[in-house]
DNA sequence: CTACATCCTCTAGTGGCTAGAGCTGCAAGA
DNA sequence: TCTTGCAGCTCTAGCCACTAGAGGATGTAG
């Protein structure tokens, strides 16, 4: 079993060396073993953690929700209640986003077409930036 | 004409009274008058400022696009090339963020249609952050 | 043995606010 | 006129999830 040392680590999991010692300092990553110059040696648990918290992190899942999931996955015969709120709500944050980027989009557009290539007196973009009456209420 | 107190100035334009001393912190709003005892005294151009502020932040556009888009407002006669820059390149991240989450969408959605509300030790949601090689790589 | 990549800790910065402490100003009611 | 109490003022620090950089130690290949 050789060691795995901090950059490998990075390598193989895809995150950064300095979030690595981050995730370590806010508790979310295990305190791993150290040399004799201490440096960090990781093993493959290590590597599965990581793992698990970059993909988590890629799904948009706040510090604090991975650190309840990964307390959940340390113990497999809890309910998964809890996981299952988690990422119901997550689901909804996420759906609720995408309906507001949505409505941006339409406003976003309409600005772009609009813009008549011309002086920025007449630009539909600043016009209906300075005149949210021009804009649809779609959202706020 | 009444002077426009922070407070007023908060009220009618839906910005908050900390969030407007921020933007003229930042340079994003002319420092107002103040009256004989210090207190800031706002004028309509103020208010027409806050709201082109407010709406452009709406859209998700940064501080400093903001202060790009400004400065091309107080000058009608330039060409409006980069306001229509500024806002293409704000549509396409729109764009760009609808997409990713919906693969966040759908892979959450398999995640909880998954979950058979039993123990942790079965549950998808756990299962998928752990291998990510189970969720579609739609996106990371 | 030397060069050089990688590692270490520590502090500070990012963006766009937000919160709080501890003070002063001001208008309305008694 | 006095008091009450909200509103204003400045300044510092905190939020999230990192990221950057200084300044030094360690580990490895040639």
């Amino acid at each position: 079993m050789k060691k795995i040392t901090i950059g490998e680590a990075a390598r193989q999991s895809g995150v950064k060396v300095p979030t690595i010692r981050y995730y370590e300092s806010i508790g979310l990553l295990a305190e791993p073993d150290r040399s004799e110059g201490n440096q960090r040696s990781y093993q493959q648990s290590h590597l599965h953690r990581l793992a698990f918290i970059r993909h988590a992190r890629e799904l948009g899942f706040e510090v604090d929700a991975i650190r309840t999931l990964l307390a959940l996955q340390d113990d497999p015969n809890q309910s998964c209640a809890s996981a299952d709120a988690i990422a119901k709500a997550r689901l909804i944050e996420v759906e609720q986003k995408i309906r507001s980027l949505m409505a941006l989009k339409a406003e976003l557009e309409m600005m772009v077409e609009g813009c008549g290539h011309g002086r920025v007196g007449q630009c539909r973009v600043i016009e209906v930036l300075a005149d949210h009456g021009q804009c649809m209420h779609l959202h706020h």
